[in-house]
DNA sequence: GTTATGATCTCCT
DNA sequence: GGAGATCATAACG
């Protein structure tokens, strides 16, 4: 059932970033366990990705998570508000990740709502990686956890999306990247009702 | 030490 | 449709 570091530990980061639609991500955070199957990922492929923040093979305390072994989480702040969960791909030495984007949630709906601070549930309680990072609990005292841990991890329980289901599109966010911005790294699973705005 | 800025969300109009 | 929130990070002096 649980994703092995096999599967994380291939060098095609755009390959995984296709392959994670449909697998399930789950947290056990605070003695609560949520989650839900993955409708959205970008890809950003390491030195060579100007939108990456590991470009140019830039080596920062923030950045090292990146350049550890596939299969852990990096989790960062951005805008100065909001989480942002990632899968690390690849081996040691190469920064590749993979941001989530968007979860269909199927487990804990509860305790994500209250997370959330909403009442009933609707589509942007897990639309968008901000508010995937907070329905789940993720914060950045869990950045490298390894997802064989039983605190964080990712199930194949045989969801598959054909092809003709599934649109690869320029990803959101990352104008400054220039030509690199153009490359359809975001993979979303088309007519969920989970899957972020942009280019919809 | 200082400063500019972002892999965004929410609320307001 | 648009602005404000809010701070760690990274680049620079």
């Amino acid at each position: 059932m649980k994703l092995t570091e096999a599967f994380y530990l291939r060098d095609d980061v755009i390959a995984i970033s296709k392959d994670l639609l449909g697998k399930y991500l789950f947290t056990h955070i605070d003695g609560l366990t949520t989650g839900g199957y993955i409708v959205e990922t970008e890809a950003y492929n390491g030195i060579i990705d100007k939108a990456s923040h590991a470009y140019g093979n830039r080596q920062t305390p923030r950045t090292k998570t990146m350049y550890l072994r596939g299969g852990i989480a990096y989790v960062y702040l951005c805008y100065g508000i909001h989480e942002m969960f990632n899968i690390v791909t690849s081996v040691e030495g190469r920064p590749q990740a993979i941001l989530i984007r968007a979860i269909n949630p199927t487990e804990g709906l509860d305790v994500m709502l209250s997370r959330r601070n909403m009442l009933a549930v609707k589509p942007n309680i897990t639309m968008g990686p901000g508010s995937v990072a907070k329905a789940l609990g993720i914060s950045r005292n869990i950045n490298a956890f390894s997802l064989q841990s039983d605190t964080i991890w990712i199930e194949d329980r045989g969801l598959v999306f054909p092809d003709e289901s599934i649109a690869a599109v320029p990803r959101v966010g990352v104008s400054y990247a220039a030509k690199d911005a153009l490359l359809p790294y975001r993979f979303y699973v088309k007519r969920n009702p989970y899957v972020s705005k942009p280019n919809k």
